[in-house]
DNA sequence: CGCGGTACCGGTATCGGTACCGCGGTGCAATACT
C-alpha cells in the first residue's frame, strides 16, 4: 500500500523513476514534458529527433502507471530490441506477441498479462486485428496505449499496412487509455494524418527542435544516368566509413553493392527481397562495425542503432523530405561530424510522382465495388487479389478508399459492400478522397524538388518543411552556404581580414539575398488563405519566395512579389 | 515517369538502331511444404 503522509510531485517520481530504474540521472525538458503529458493522460504526440531518448517517455511513466502499457511497434526486430533494453534494467517487466516467436512463448505471455505481471506488452497493428487478442488486450485495462514510429499510420496505413488505420478503433475497444504517439520525423500534414486516423483530435503536441547540426548537407545534381552512377559509387569510396547508400531499387543495390566490393571495401546489399537470414546477417555485422558499407532499399532503417555512421548517400531522390529526413538521420548519432550526400537527378523524380500518383480511377473503384458484391458473404483479400490479379499495395489502397467513402466494411472473415450503399456515389466521393491524396503526395515530391534544387540554404529548406524556422546565418554546414561564403570571401569586403572564427557574423550584411527570411508579413507559422488553395499555414520564406502548407492543395511555392502585387494571401487572424 | 530488357529489323555483321513492354518499395501473419 502506498504511504500517503508524503507524496511527491509527479516530476520528482518520474525522475526518480528514471535514475533508480534505468540509471538515467537527467531528463531532457522535453522528455519530461512529455511524460508530465501523459501522466495527466493527456493524449500526446510527441516527435524528437532519433537519439532524443523517444522510448524513455513511455518507459517511465510505465513504471508509474497503475495498469500496464500497451506499445504498438512496427517491426518484430524492434519489438525484440525494446524488449531486452526493457528486461535489463530491473523494475520492468516487457514481453511480445507476434508470429516469430513460439505458440507457447506468446501463451506464456498472454498468461502473464492476465496475471497483471507485465508493465509492457509489444504487439504489432496485425495482432490488434485479431478479436482474441483484442479481448485479452482489453481485459489486461492498459494505462496506456503507444503507437511507436507513428510516421507509419500516414506512409503505410493507407496502402500497405492497413491495420495501421484501425488503431484509433483499437483505442476506443480497449477501455479507451491515453494515446501516445512517438515519431522522429513527421511534418505538420504528416502529424495532422497520424492524429486524424488514431482519433486524437486535439492532442497534446510535442515537438522538439529537427535541427541536426553535425549533419552537413550536400546535393550534388547529375546529367545523366550512368555519370552518376560512377559518381556514387567513387563518392561512397572516398567518405569517412561506416555510410549507408540508399538506391532507388533492389537490383541497383546489389549492382552498387557488388562495385563496391571489387574496389575492396566491405559492402553489402539489403532490400526486402533478401532472405530473413541474409538480411539478419548484413544487420548484425554492420553494427559489429564490420562492413564499410550497406547498400539499402529504404527497407533499412527503423531499428538500426548504430551511432557511428559516417554518411548518408543518397544515389536517387526519395519521394519526400519526410522520407529523406528519416533516413539521412541515421548518420552521426555519436553527435560527431557526419554527411548526407543526395545524388540528384530530376528525371529519379518521375518514379516517385508515379508512387505519388497510383490512385485508381471512378471506373475502377465502381467496378471494384461490384466485384465485392459478387460475393454474397465477406471476400478475403486474397481472394479479390486473385480474381483482380492488382497488387497488394493497389488492392489495399483501393479497398481503404471505397471504406473510407462508406461503400464496403473490413471484417475479419473479409471485405463486404454496405448494404444499400450507391455504387457511383461511393466510387466518387472514393475519387475524391484519392485526388486529395494524390495532390498531398505530389506536393511532397515537388517540395523533395524544392531541396534538391535550392540554391539557398538547405538546412533552412528542411526545417522549413517541418515547420521550424531556421534564422539566417545559423546553417552548421551545407554546400550551398559554403558557397556563397566562397563567393562574399573572393568579392567581399577587405575589412573581413582578420575577423577569424567571426566571419559568420561580421558578413551579415552582405549575407545572400536568399538567405533572409521572407517579408516580415508572413513569417514561418502564420495562417492565410489563398482564394482558390483555401487555408494554409506558412512554412518558410527565401527572399523571393513563400512556401505554404494548404489543407487542401498541398505544399505551394508562391512568388513573394505576386503574394504582394496581386494580394493572393490573407492573413487569418486568432490562430 | 523513366529504365532496362527484349524483340525485331535492315540487309548481311553477329551489329546498331528503334519500338514496345513491364517494372519499380516498405512487413506482418498464416500456410504449405520438407
Amino acid at each position: 500500500m502506498p504511504r500517503t503522509a508524503h507524496r511527491p510531485s509527479v516530476r520528482s517520481r518520474l525522475s526518480a523513476a528514471a535514475r533508480e530504474v534505468f540509471g538515467w540521472e537527467e531528463l531532457r525538458p522535453a522528455q519530461l514534458g512529455a511524460m508530465e503529458a501523459v501522466m495527466a493522460g493527456e493524449d500526446t504526440i510527441v516527435v524528437m529527433p532519433t537519439g532524443a531518448g523517444k522510448s524513455a517517455v513511455y518507459q517511465v511513466p510505465g513504471l508509474l502507471l497503475d495498469g500496464p502499457v500497451l506499445v504498438v511497434s512496427p517491426l518484430i526486430a524492434l519489438q525484440r530490441d525494446q524488449v531486452s533494453a526493457l528486461g535489463r534494467s530491473a523494475g520492468a517487466r516487457a514481453s511480445a506477441v507476434n508470429s516469430a516467436q513460439r505458440a507457447r512463448e506468446n501463451a506464456q505471455t498472454w498468461e502473464r498479462v492476465r496475471e497483471g505481471a507485465l508493465d509492457f506488452l509489444f504487439v504489432s497493428p496485425e495482432q490488434l486485428a485479431k478479436p482474441d487478442v483484442l479481448a485479452m488486450v482489453g481485459g489486461a485495462e492498459p494505462a496506456l496505449m503507444v503507437v511507436d514510429e507513428a510516421h507509419c499510420v500516414s506512409s503505410w496505413g493507407h496502402d500497405f499496412r492497413p491495420d495501421y488505420l484501425a488503431l484509433g478503433r483499437v483505442r476506443e475497444r480497449i477501455g479507451h487509455p491515453p494515446l501516445l504517439a512517438l515519431t522522429a520525423s513527421a511534418a505538420p500534414p504528416v502529424r495532422a494524418d497520424i492524429l486524424r486516423h488514431l482519433h486524437m483530435p486535439g492532442a497534446r503536441e510535442i515537438v522538439a527542435g529537427f535541427d541536426r547540426p553535425e549533419i552537413h548537407l550536400e546535393v550534388v545534381r547529375h546529367q545523366d544516368e550512368e555519370a552518376k552512377h560512377r559518381w556514387v559509387v567513387e563518392r561512397a569510396a572516398a567518405e569517412a566509413k561506416p555510410g549507408i547508400v540508399y538506391a532507388g531499387t533492389r537490383k541497383e543495390t546489389e549492382r552498387y553493392a557488388e562495385e563496391l566490393s571489387a574496389l575492396g571495401f566491405s559492402g553489402a546489399a539489403y532490400h526486402a527481397g533478401m532472405t530473413g537470414a541474409a538480411r539478419s546477417a548484413v544487420h548484425d555485422a554492420f553494427h559489429a562495425g564490420e562492413l564499410d558499407v550497406v547498400v539499402a532499399t529504404s527497407a533499412f532503417g527503423m531499428g538500426i542503432d548504430k551511432t557511428d555512421v559516417r554518411f548518408v548517400l543518397h544515389a536517387s531522390v526519395p519521394g519526400s523530405l519526410d522520407a529523406y529526413y528519416q533516413e539521412l538521420g541515421r548518420a552521426g548519432r555519436d553527435g560527431r561530424p557526419a554527411r548526407a550526400i543526395l545524388g540528384y537527378r530530376p528525371e529519379d523524380l518521375g518514379v516517385q510522382r508515379y508512387r505519388a500518383s497510383g490512385h485508381p480511377d471512378e471506373a475502377a473503384l465502381a467496378a471494384f465495388m461490384d466485384r465485392v458484391r459478387a460475393h454474397t458473404g465477406p471476400v478475403p483479400a486474397t481472394v479479390l487479389r486473385e480474381e483482380t490479379g492488382l497488387t497488394h499495395s493497389a488492392l489495399t489502397s483501393l479497398v481503404h478508399l471505397l471504406a473510407e467513402a462508406g461503400g464496403l466494411l473490413l471484417e475479419e472473415a473479409g471485405i463486404r459492400a454496405v448494404p444499400g450503399a450507391r455504387r457511383d456515389t461511393c466510387a466518387r466521393e472514393a475519387v475524391r478522397l484519392a485526388e486529395a491524396r494524390t495532390r498531398l503526395e505530389r506536393s511532397r515530391v515537388e517540395m523533395m524538388r524544392g531541396y534538391a534544387e535550392s540554391e539557398g540554404c538547405r538546412r533552412r529548406v528542411l526545417l522549413g518543411y517541418f515547420g521550424e524556422d531556421l534564422p539566417a546565418g545559423e546553417c552548421a554546414g551545407c554546400d550551398n552556404c559554403e558557397a556563397h561564403e566562397r563567393e562574399d570571401e573572393t568579392r567581399g569586403p577587405a575589412v573581413l581580414a582578420g575577423t577569424g572564427g567571426h566571419l559568420a557574423q561580421a558578413d551579415e550584411s552582405t549575407a545572400p539575398a536568399d538567405e533572409t527570411a521572407a517579408g516580415p508579413e508572413f513569417p514561418p507559422g502564420t495562417r492565410v488563405s489563398h482564394r482558390t488553395w483555401g487555408e494554409g499555414e506558412v512554412m518558410s520564406g527565401e527572399a523571393d519566395r513563400l512556401t505554404v502548407l494548404f489543407a487542401e492543395a498541398g505544399y505551394r511555392t508562391l512568388s513573394l512579389d505576386a503574394v504582394r502585387e496581386q494580394s493572393l494571401l490573407t492573413p487569418l487572424v486568432g490562430a
